[in-house]
DNA sequence: ATCCTCCCCTAC
DNA sequence: TAAGGTAGGGGAGGAT
């Protein structure tokens, strides 16, 4: 038991007597083959077999394609491994370890398309035992099932993941706050605190906490300690599976000494093969390398990190918050392009899916990257993978914009001026991506609710909504705790704001799937009791399992999933080229391949969007829903209102939360703006809505006609970013995506003068308000501001006001008051002040 | 020297 | 069939 061991027994935490410094103690929590664990959970005759999970579901094989050379690239990549080392020195049988993942060239060798070939499927995660046999995570399933016949496969579950991982965490933070999430199932905590209160070993607390975990989960975690986070981390590989065990400092030498490199935090496969180019195979070796050696070798940072760590010595902290530093969405699956417009448009869809995560995570973002995979010269067509991406070069461009955007609008006009500066053939992209850099807080979110804002201004509302609950309970444990921050534990990519205290929150994100509640557990174990902390509710985030295994399809919502499976599957052979634009976008993915991913493409009602006139499909990893676990723990009646709410969002495809009602205004007020547009028949519809409900093709003249401007306008502009791609398009008389979607529009109108008519239109012919059509209002006021057509924004403010006041109703002074404070919001964050109207 | 930008590598 | 995503960090080399 060592050192900690004796103290603990010698003297009790309240004992006076000053102990010597109690050594830093580190835990590493890590469940074991996680979704293997789950997987099997409820099936007892599958464990102690080798089992996998993987979507094959078959016997591991496939029909080979034709065209396809999965000999070719088992080649491509073999000869890639071997450039990261340096010719004279010969690198060891180690690298045919990474070889395995492409199928044994002897099933290739046919000659018709027949030729039966091993399943290209992943293995995500494999049991112990399957281990023992050879396999890995990561290995096809195809050569999996060759080296063990035997070898099960078991399907995702994401939903069990997610529950398995609340419950790890729930049961983690019962103990200590010191916790930072590595992913949904592994877990660093800074036990020292713990140490010294309790007396207790960590040995001790390891134990409890296992059991814990297992007689919860049903599923085994290991745990690693160390008096740094590198030998707790080393320490769980040796506890693993099933198992626990403290590194304790002075065995470290003799440990580390014959420890391969790639065992080391920051070393894989590339490193490792440098290093064994220099010699160097085990941690061993590496300690007989002087630093500026390595320094030199390796660079600054990576050589001292390579120094220390190969020593056992690591002073990174336990993080338990971590700002998030950009926000991406990419899609390197079932990309095939026939035509530019293509391309275009699902670029449209990604910019659009960029928004929905920066408003999630409540940022906008400075910086702009796109990054597209495209076929290597030479390789073949098809990949040996279905739908895959095969051999690849990168191809990425970025900006830096003058102001912070989340828009879609802004984003996609940016990624579309890239694309087409890239010059890119479109047939030969197999992957694209868009990523968002250089963050700020966007507090813009606060005020986009009429409903809170009418709330907030007659004071009547009484019930609390679920984010003040929420927020309340946050920062009353901040308090408690003398937290200056959230107490959230940040996961390591899916952290937001790092100080959402400090903001007028209203972020939807705090509802999404990835928040769970903890809170203190019933009945426990009396050792356990004694070491636990007493805590109300805090608020986790889990990343959801989809990030840690990308089938992001697996991990919609099955609605959503069937959705997407028949639009794939209603759609076959779209005409692309003389058919409006609706059906057009269906054929994005499916291009050649008859493909349903790629983006997980739904369709959107596109009626009630007011983003988006035209009806578009939105790429759609949603992965958002309600915990639960913290569903269950709310007040009846607050379950009531974020069910609506969710299923508002829901049946919009949860594309824009803006759109949503907090459902917070008083009883009366919500009849007022909500009935018109549901149950009864409207008498007067809106103009605003009148327009949008319009089918696309319907509207198809006005945005050819449209699009006409939006040349002018870039005759003027010579730096836009579309101007000879528009030529082309409009001389063809097509519909181009991007004029048409980017420009500020008011339900399809764009010209001041027709603006105006649909703005008295709506003021004039309809009783009151909907808060639809205000949102509507303020988005494209917003758009003005991001366009910077100030001008254009003050003549519509001023003649809504001068509408408005003629009316002199007060619901409709309340939704110009709404407008312009919003107006105002967004003003001020952009140009640092607002705007005034004389 | 110190940045910015375009990559690549790594982890999960 | 298959579902190759997301984020952080650092190095090389040019711009300032």
């Amino acid at each position: 038991m060592g050192l900690k061991g004796a103290l603990a027994s010698s003297s009790s935490a309240a004992s006076a007597v000053d102990p010597p410094r109690q050594q830093n103690c580190i835990m590493h929590v890590d469940m074991d083959c996680f979704f293997v664990s789950v997987g099997i959970r409820d099936y007892p005759e599958l464990k102690g077999r080798p089992v996998a999970v993987t979507h094959n579901r078959g016997h591991g094989r496939m029909t080979i394609r034709p065209s396809t050379n999965p000999q070719f690239e088992m080649q491509y990549y073999q000869k890639k491994l071997k450039k990261g080392q340096t010719e004279e020195k010969k690198v060891p049988d180690k690298l045919d370890d990474n070889t395995w993942e492409y199928p044994n060239p002897a099933c290739v060798n046919g000659t018709s398309m027949d030729v039966v070939a091993l399943s290209m499927a992943e293995i995500a995660s494999c049991s112990y035992e399957a281990r023992r046999i050879g396999i890995k995570n990561g290995m096809f399933f195809g050569q999996a099932k060759q080296l063990c016949p035997d070898l099960q496969a078991v399907s995702y579950n994401f939903k069990a993941y997610k529950e398995v991982a609340s419950i790890l965490y729930e049961t983690l933070a019962s103990y200590t706050y010191d916790i930072e999430a590595v992913s949904c199932d592994e877990a660093l905590i800074d036990v020292t605190a713990i140490c010294e209160e309790t007396g207790l070993t960590p040995d001790e607390i390891a134990t409890v906490i296992r059991s814990e975990i297992k007689e919860k989960t049903k599923c085994t975690a290991s745990v690693g300690m160390g008096s740094n986070i590198l030998l707790a981390r080393m320490a769980t590989r040796k506890a693993k599976p099933d198992g626990q065990y403290y590194l304790k400092t002075e065995e470290v030498d003799d440990f580390i000494r014959d420890q391969l490199v790639n065992i080391l935090p920051g070393v894989g496969r590339t490193l490792e093969c440098r290093m064994a180019s220099i010699g160097v195979k085990t941690c061993g070796e590496l300690q007989q390398i002087l630093m500026p050696t390595l320094q030199k070798e390796f660079g600054p940072k990576t050589g001292q990190m390579l120094y220390r760590f190969c020593r056992g010595l690591d002073d990174r902290p336990v993080r338990t918050e971590k700002e998030r530093k950009s926000v991406s969405a990419e899609i390197n699956y079932g990309i095939r392009f026939s035509q530019t417009k293509e391309a275009e448009v699902f670029l449209l869809n990604l910019a659009e899916e960029i928004q929905r995560r920066l408003e999630i995570s409540g940022m906008k973002g400075k910086r702009l990257t796109l990054k597209v995979m495209m076929r290597k010269a030479g390789a073949p067509t098809e990949p040996a993978k279905f739908g895959g991406h095969g051999i690849c070069d990168n191809v990425t461009r970025s900006v830096t914009l003058d102001h912070p955007t989340g828009s879609a609008k802004v984003i996609s006009r940016e990624v579309l001026h890239m694309f087409h500066l890239m010059k890119l053939n479109v047939t030969d992209m197999r992957g694209v991506g868009i990523q968002m850099h250089q963050l700020i807080p966007d507090n813009k979110a606060s005020f986009t609710h009429f409903s809170s804002f009418v709330r907030s201004n007659t004071t009547t509302g009484s019930s609390c909504s679920v984010m003040d609950l929420f927020q309340a309970s946050r920062t009353k444990k901040a308090m408690e705790h003398g937290l200056s921050e959230d107490p959230n534990f940040a996961w390591k990519k899916t952290t937001e704001t790092g100080n959402p205290l400090l903001l007028p929150s209203c972020r939807d994100a705090n509802l999404n799937s990835s928040e769970i509640s903890v809170k203190p557990p019933g009945a426990h174990t009396p050792e356990s009791t004694a070491i636990r902390r007493h805590r109300h509710a805090i608020n986790i985030e889990v990343p959801s399992a989809s990030q840690i295994d990308p089938s992001v399809l697996e991990a919609l919502p099955p609605d959503i999933r069937e959705q997407v499976e028949q639009t794939y599957t209603a759609q076959q052979q779209p005409n692309f080229a003389d058919t409006h634009v609706k059906e057009s976008m269906k054929g994005i993915v499916t291009g050649q391949v008859p493909v349903s991913m790629g983006t997980m493409i739904l369709e959107l009602p596109g009626p009630q969007e007011s983003s988006n006139p035209v009806g578009m499909i939105v790429a759609l990893p949603a992965f958002s829903q309600v915990d639960p676990e913290v569903f269950a723990a709310l007040p009846p009646d607050v379950q009531e209102e974020l069910r609506t709410a969710y299923d508002q969002r829901h049946r919009q495809g949860m594309k824009n939360p803006l759109l949503q009602l907090r459902n917070t205004v008083p009883e009366k007020s919500k009849k007022r703006f909500k009935k018109k547009n549901q149950t009864s028949p409207i008498k007067v519809q809106s103009p605003l809505k009148n327009k949008l409900i319009v089918s696309p093709h319907k509207i198809l003249p006005d945005l050819i006609q449209y699009e006409h401007q939006v040349e002018e306008k870039l005759q003027v502009d010579p730096g836009a970013s579309t101007s000879d791609h528009q030529t082309k398009i409009s001389s063809q008389r097509e519909i181009n995506v991007d004029s048409v979607y980017l420009r500020a529009n008011l339900a399809g109108a764009y010209e001041l003068k027709d603006v105006k008519s649909l703005l008295k239109e709506w003021v004039t012919t309809i009783g009151e308000p909907v808060e639809e059509d205000i949102l509507q209002v303020v988005k494209y006021c917003t758009d003005l501001i991001e366009e910077k057509d100030l001008e254009k924004l003050d003549l519509v403010i001023k003649y809504m006001k001068r509408l408005i006041q003629q009316s002199a109703d007060s619901l409709w002074n309340m939704a110009f008051d709404f407008i312009l404070d919003n107006v105002q919001v967004v003003m001020q964050q952009i140009y640092g002040s607002t705007l005034k109207f004389t």
